[in-house]
Formats: structure tokens, C-alpha cells, sequence
DNA sequence: GAGTTATTCCGTACGGCGTAAAGCGTTGCG
DNA sequence: CGCAACGCTTTACGCCGTACGGAATAACTC
């Protein structure tokens, strides 16, 4: 099972079928199918019922070919994660160019971090099978470079650039993922926040929480306020954080380059 | 993966396990285990041999029962593992008090971020788990209580504190992550991240990486000087700039409240 | 052409998983 | 005592990833 929410598998052809080098065979039948079909099947899948409901049986299925002929043209199911992924890679919001007038980095960041988000809203089983090792398909590399020109000319060094896209992808990551579970729990038990709500009330109701005065005093506020938890309110209030971090930096690093211009 | 179905009445049944209120059955045999014995097996499992290694049946092997008496004590699978969640937080260090001297928020909430580390680095399966819904065990109760103590007295608001704290765990959390499905392939799969990257240079090789231009220069440079990735530093640098953007708030928010001492 | 060989596709099977169902024996209440 | 509640077990179902081996097919060698 988790074995395959990391990588693995065949390294090789799995890096060969990312970038398309794979040498075609010369003799035997031709496929019916090919690797892009297989891996769209499986993104759908996974879309619109979770990563849980992709299975190799279940995708060979919606491709029309026997279980085992997934294997002829996926060497195992974590090289199809692997796929899959850089695959989704490819439908990500395009960032705004130099050309929709003057830069200003806190808003590209902003709007980098905003259709991260989004992305991983439209792909939430991306979340579980979140990879160790840095993306290595086109599509992954891609990302990473567009996210990378967003922290240019700002005076940062290579190192500080990587970290800050670092640090902005893990913040992104970690904050849908609690959105995501939610979702996710709702969908898989039948069973919304408020019904869990109303079952899990009465029994806390018993306990004594005096012991935890603070915790018991914020969460009731919080919870008045907005209702089990406002993601929104969470994702804005922390990405402005580590705006005003990078600021922070930025401000100390680079003497000469352009300041915020608002 | 996660699709344990959890029915309405597991749900009230886990809770009265977590806070230990279930009311004692009146006849019939004497158990010959309790669920204290159940769940600290099962964590040892998962400390031992990752997330997956913990099957119900293997966790009844282990406290010597067969597959199925492991129903009598929990009541499925998505209970077991909230209640080891619940119980592997019992095992956080201890904050610093007010009686080891003047009190210094940043260094409190470095600490706690590095705390938070060190567990999640001690329990990593932990960030495997998905879990149900937030947690309402006494354990995560007073962590979280914990946490907002930090940022108590600083002219935060109530959810002002609430989301700082669901910053800071969001960042360790997603932090952290990186750093344990290292490990955790490489133990699954037997390959060094140094193996990996020796299969994979040669078929990047093949590749034409000008297109991204950027992401190459700098992949380039940060690979040079730290291989495949240095977690200490990456986590370092995001903690400094969220305490960077944590600070510029709580300047602008607490006039009276009590500054930095360094 | 004929033969060889690489390749596709599929049926079967193995050992895992979570857990429903049903049977047995033990316990304590009435 | 009898009976209901309960602990524990065996059996079984339907999933999973995938190893294995066999049949059909296509291109290469002769």
C-alpha cells in the first residue's frame, strides 16, 4: 500500500517512458494502446474518485485490456504514480509574464502560491503520493524553473532561490492538505463536518478540558467564528507571513535591486 | 489506501476510546489484552517498519491473538491508527517555562518548531497517517494547547494565535516530510539517493534541459554544493523567514506587547 | 517462402489486505 | 439454574499487486 506513495519500481524505464526515449520494438505485434492513454485513464480516475480507486486492475479496465496488459506497457504501478504525476504537472496556470506590465515580485509569488493551490485543489490525490526526491520529468522541471524566475533579480543567490521556492511549496502543500483531507474524508464516509460535529460534541462535552484552559478558550472562539476551521482564511493569513519573511530577506540581500513598487 | 469506512457508530466508539470512557462490559470472559496494549504494539510496528508493516492482522499477531479478536478491543482499522496518533503524542518534549528565565518568543517558537521535528522524525509514519478529522485525543488537546501558549501575551488575537500555530505545524509538517520518504524509500527499495541519482544522471544526459534554462543553473549549483538536498538547511531557512513574517506581525499588532531581547 | 524471435495479450495463481458472518466456550446476572 | 452477553476463533469474500506461462502476432534472417 504506502509502499507506493513514494518512488521506486524500475528507475530506469520509468525515467525513460517520462521524457519518450524508450527505443520502440521492432518485431511482435503492434500495442493496441499507448503509455499517455494509460496514465490520462489513471489521472481521471484518480480526479474523480481518489488515488485510492486507482488500481492497476482498474485502470487496465478503462483502457479495455486485461489486467495484465497494463504491466506491457507500465513496468509497475509506482513508475504509473511517477508518470501520473508528471503528467498533471502539465495542466498548471500559466504565470503572468513581464509583458502584463511592471513586476512586482510580492504578487507573483502570491499568484504562484494561489495556483499552486488551485492545482492541487483540481488534483488532490497529488498530495499522497508527494515524491522525496525532486521531480525529474519535463513537466516537473518545468514548474520548477517558472517558480525559480519568479525569486530572479531580486538579489538572491542560486541557494536562497531554491530555498524560497522550497519553502513556498511545502507552505502550499501543507496548508490544501487539510483542506483536501476533509474533502476527502467526507467523501469516502458519507459523513460531513457538521454530522461528525454533532456526534463528536456530546462526547468531549463529558471530558474536562480545564486542563488545557488556553486551547479550550481558543478553540472555542476560532470554532464560533468559523464554523470547524476557515482554510481560506488559514492559506491567506499564512502565505502573508512568509511574504513579510522573504521580505524580510529580500530587503537585507538585495540592496540594489527593485523594491516593492505598490 | 485510506478508505477504511468509518460507519457512524466506530466514530462515537473511537472517541469514548481516546478519552477512555467506554462503559465496562458487565459479563462474559475477561479480556486477556487492553487497548493501551493494542495501540503501543501497533506504534512500535510503525516506528520499527513504516505505516504499511501495520496491518490489523500483523498487530494482532503481535499481542498474540488471531486476526480477528483484534475487532473485539478496536472497532476497525481507522480507529486503531487515530488512537496511535493520539498516543504517539504523548511522547513530545517538554516546553521550556517561564522559570527558566526571561521569556524570548522567537526562541520559544524555534524550539517548538524543532521539537515538533524531532517527534515527527521519531514517529515518522505519523505523516502518513490521514488522518479522520483534527484532533480531539487528550494528547493532541495539549499539544495543541501547548503551541498556543507560545504565542500568548504577544497582542495576538485569538485567531491570530490559532493560525500562527497552524503556520508553524503546517511548515514543520510539510518539512519534515521530505526528509522521512528519503529515508523511508531507501530502505524500502535498498537505494541510496547516491544510487538513484547515479541512474538517473545518464538518462538526464540524453535530455535537452535549455527550454528551463533556469531550473538547470540553478539545479546545477545547489546540487554541486549539497547532493540531492540539504534538509537541515532548507528547514532552517523557511523557520527563519516565518519567524522573519511572524515578527513584522506581532511589531505591528502588540505595541505594548513585550519585543525581542537579542 | 520458412523459420526464428521478440513482443503483445491474457488466464491463472499466490500471498497479502480489511472485515463480515457464524460458531464455540466462558462468564455473570436474574 | 438458565440465559444473555461477551471473548475468541475459523472460514470466507472481494479486493490488491504482480509472477508465471502460454497463445497469437509481427518483423527479422535465411
Amino acid at each position: 500500500m504506502a509502499k507506493f506513495e513514494g518512488r521506486g519500481g524500475d528507475t530506469k524505464r520509468g525515467l525513460e517512458l517520462l521524457w519518450g526515449i524508450r527505443a520502440g520494438p521492432r518485431r511482435g505485434p503492434k500495442g493496441r494502446l499507448d503509455v499517455p492513454r494509460i496514465v490520462e485513464a489513471a489521472i481521471a480516475i484518480a480526479d474523480a474518485e481518489g488515488l485510492a480507486a486507482v488500481s492497476t486492475r482498474r485502470v487496465a479496465e478503462a483502457v479495455g485490456v486485461s489486467a495484465m496488459s497494463f504491466y506491457t506497457y507500465v513496468p509497475d504501478k509506482a513508475v504509473l504514480l511517477d508518470l501520473m504525476l508528471d503528467a498533471a504537472a502539465g495542466d498548471e496556470a500559466a504565470l503572468p509574464t513581464e509583458a502584463d506590465g511592471p513586476r512586482d515580485w510580492r504578487e507573483d509569488v502570491r499568484r504562484l502560491a494561489v495556483a499552486q493551490r488551485a492545482w492541487l485543489l483540481r488534483h488532490p490525490w497529488i498530495l499522497e503520493v508527494t515524491t522525496h526526491r525532486p521531480g525529474v520529468g519535463p513537466q516537473a522541471i518545468r514548474t520548477y524553473d517558472r517558480m525559480l524566475s519568479v525569486f530572479a533579480d531580486l538579489g538572491l543567490d542560486e541557494v536562497e532561490m531554491d530555498l524560497s521556492v522550497t519553502l513556498l511549496v511545502d507552505y502550499v502543500r501543507g496548508s490544501v492538505r487539510n483542506l483536501v483531507r476533509a474533502a476527502q474524508v467526507a467523501r469516502d464516509t458519507g459523513q460531513s463536518d457538521e454530522d461528525w460535529w454533532r456526534e463528536v460534541g456530546p462526547v468531549l462535552a463529558q471530558v474536562d478540558l480545564s486542563p488545557w484552559a488556553l486551547a479550550a478558550h481558543v478553540g472555542a472562539v476560532v470554532g464560533d467564528l468559523y464554523g470547524a476551521g476557515d482554510p481560506e482564511l488559514a492559506f491567506a493569513f499564512g502565505l502573508d507571513r512568509i511574504l513579510d519573511g522573504l521580505e524580510a530577506l529580500i530587503a537585507r540581500k538585495g540592496a540594489g535591486a527593485p523594491a516593492r513598487q505598490d
